[in-house]
DNA sequence: GGGTAATCTAGAACACGTTCCAGCGTGACA
DNA sequence: TGTCACGCTGGAACGTGTTCTAGATTACCC
């Protein structure tokens, strides 16, 4: 897959890294209210104290911000999930409790996970190498609660992308209330049981 | 999951069925060629001799727009399939060739495959019906490629649920370049192996 | 400290989805 | 045939994502 060209980006100053921050803080902010369409280009460069064009030279797209208020939001999870570990019996069991946790953790905020998601799911090629990175951290976060003693084997890479997959749909179809989260959690499960088959 | 207020389609004259179907043509022809953003709602409505407001009276948005296209083209998918069923030793290994098959039939079209796919997941709660509906097709179209005597089981349905996540964001993954054919099919012979299982 | 290139600001301008409106057909019913 | 209700037309108008420009500010190097 070739990757767009992006010119490494080049170090933040401090100021430089605060504006992020403050796009960031503002983006999520507004999506946890309103959602997707809550996110207004030109209400997050005013409540950030940014011009627009500034803002756009941050993020260059609605989708691009909302893809990486996703990555940092995967991010927290990703760091609670190693302080405290899903206990359980077997590989599988402990995948889909640590998948349902952070189900529970986006539930929270029903408004930003739909902007967030939308966002995921709308993303056309111009923010694939952003995407991907959405998706090595979700995958990331599936093998740390595999809790492997040695790397995995092929099938169960296999088994994870499906897990991943269904992880990602369930929650497409749940945001848009047409599955419960009890819906979700059978599925969830049901994509498990790959990791302990044969 | 609460329906929303649809007062039964009232039936429509012959000339009002020949401006839908219009509509529709004029919309896959456009996406066709240019993907999701090619189909511009002014152009849609002056290619298919309708005034614009008219086109919003048969399509509320454009997401439902394409996701009628979407409903349609299955629809075809489906009739195609059962004139030519998948043969295989197996459950698994037919589904999977009837979805790699329905796939190689999108990519045929990869234009108008990445518009249904991206007004799919971008569907927001006031298209769920329609997207429910293309989900039914789908299910549909795996239960048929499974072929059973006997009504499924539980564990069938479930396994046809996470099949079904695992054809849809499969999807999403090859249109936005991020993953290969090759990776698609493993990914759905994956989640296939979940029809066989004990 | 001075010069210079990059970055930021304010705001206009543009594109496209969507809404709205006034008037014209058209078909159903008396 | 008259009339009434409904759908259709053409076109203006609005909102929001995105782009562009001219000038102010900042960061960096000598």
């Amino acid at each position: 897959m070739t990757t767009s060209p992006r010119p490494a980006a080049p170090p933040l100053t401090e100021r430089q890294e605060a504006r992020r921050r403050r796009i960031l803080h503002t983006a999520a902010q507004l999506a946890s209210r309103g959602g997707f369409e809550a996110v207004q280009m030109r209400e997050v460069a005013d409540t950030a104290g940014v011009a627009l064009g500034t803002l756009y030279r941050y993020f260059p797209s609605k989708v691009h911000l909302l893809v990486a208020t996703m990555q940092d939001q995967l991010q927290l999870f990703q760091d609670q999930t190693r302080k405290h570990p899903a206990a359980g019996e077997d590989p599988g069991t402990r995948v889909a409790e640590t998948l349902m946790r952070t189900f529970r953790g986006l539930q929270r905020e029903p408004q930003l996970a739909e902007a967030m998601v939308r966002a995921l799911t709308f993303a056309d090629r111009s923010v694939s190498a952003e995407v991907d990175q959405v998706s090595r951290i979700t995958g990331a976060l599936i093998l740390d609660a595999m809790g492997l003693d040695q790397p995995p084997t092929r099938e169960q890479l296999a088994a994870v992308r499906v897990i991943e997959h269904t992880w990602h749909s369930a929650l497409v179809t749940w945001l848009s209330g047409r599955a419960s989260i009890a819906q979700v959690r059978i599925d969830l499960e049901t994509a498990c049981k790959l990791l302990t088959m044969e």
